[in-house]
DNA sequence: GCATATTTGTCCGTATGTATA
DNA sequence: CTATACATACGGACAAATATG
């Protein structure tokens, strides 16, 4: 957000009803930033100004004082006393971080996984978008469809505690996906292997689709810390 | 929290120097109140208001309202629209995702455990600490030290992530236990449980140590289930 | 290294709408 | 149903600290 031209004030209609309960104006607020920083239109390390954002969304400086502490507990802002808070700067260690809850969890979901589960429908939709996805080359969709079978997946353990773990999780993911180059070709070449995992889970053999997965999840991290490695260098305070 | 009379304003000196940096007044505030909560100073189901509350820790409600909005996230406080805030009022269910997600972690990073993690050196202490309380009947400090115990498991991990979660989870349990009759004596037989977990993992069982564990969270579950169905009845919005 | 300008941190006052007695 | 109390959200003010020239 070098410039402040191209946003619009926080939409009345959220974009995903699921997350934003209409009349909290802080909780949309925090939505409006979250979404500039997945969609990477706020870039990691740039600094958010209080009073430019809270004119640019069209509310007040305490209001959006209070999505940032939200954000800023989701580490996707960085607060540095006095000096206002930025974007988080991914490092390779949160990275692994990540890719390491990953594999616990998604792991350990696929393997208690029963058929029947009703996230199966999740994983089911989110295969059946990405396939549809990249036969017409749309890799944000495809990307999109790919977050959301790994999403379902976390769903099967029943947890609301790990559903949100999952969710902040993922959004981080997607800001250290902004510090690549193209990352849609990262996650491209793995709708094929999801479909597969699919298969296994309704098909009851969830060790087979648990060992499949954490293959996947160790390429996936291989491949994504190796971009990272190899950016255009950065620095951070 | 019935009357104001017995609360002291927002300490500049922290009681726990790892959690809340100096400086920050907001995550201050939240501190305190967090410790009102899992301390039973405020009980499940009290409504806190903003005013009161503020003058009781001499913050303006702007303030507040930022650390209301943290605890909020973090489960220990529910908001109903227009209608302030209150002590969540912890369900049958929360306290099995709670123990679900326990399970899920310790086990496995008891399993991945490596005999000379620095980890194994706070559990090692609070093993310690339990057993001299134990011995002195001071079952505060001995649930303090449990509780510490399983800090230590997780930090085996290695992952922020996993240890912030399991600070949330450990403090929405102490919420629930709060609910209980007496609850100092559900944890305190476990002291030795956890001195034999403490030794498999130093001589590198990490199956063994694995297994005690899982069999000791199912009948901590099973007890505390029991004891929050058995409990007084009391209703929530 | 220093003086200045900008921004954050925190507070207060107030208007409006909602829930509850 | 009315009235009161309270949460929500805004804007302005001031001190303190940081960033800039």
């Amino acid at each position: 957000m070098a410039t402040t031209a191209d946003a619009e004030p926080v939409s009345e209609t959220a974009a995903d009803p699921t997350e934003a309960k209409v009349g909290d104006l802080v909780e949309r607020t925090a939505a409006s930033i979250r979404s500039w920083i997945i969609t990477g239109k706020a870039r990691p390390g740039e600094r958010l100004s209080e009073k430019a954002v809270a004119e640019t969304l069209a509310v007040s400086r305490n209001t959006l004082r209070e999505a940032f502490r939200v954000l800023t507990h989701e580490n996707l802002l960085v607060r540095r006393p006095h000096a206002g808070v930025m974007v988080a700067v991914p490092t390779l260690a949160s990275i692994l971080d990540i890719y390491r809850v990953r594999r616990m969890i998604e792991g350990q979901a696929l393997r208690g996984a029963l058929p029947g589960h009703p996230a199966t429908d999740i994983m089911s939709q989110a295969v059946e978008t990405a396939e549809r996805a990249r036969d017409e080359k749309d890799w944000r969709t495809a990307g999109t469809a790919n977050m959301e079978f790994h999403r379902g997946i976390v769903a099967l353990c029943d947890s609301e505690h790990l559903d949100r773990l999952y969710a902040t999780v993922s959004a981080e993911l997607r800001l250290a996906f902004g510090l690549l180059a193209n990352p849609e070709y990262l996650h491209a070449p793995y709708v094929a292997r999801n479909a597969r995992i699919l298969e296994m889970t309704l098909a009851g053999e969830s060790a087979a689709a648990a060992a499949e997965l954490d293959d996947y999840l160790v390429q996936s991290e291989r491949t994504v810390a190796a971009a990272y490695s190899r950016r255009a260098s950065h620095e951070q305070a």
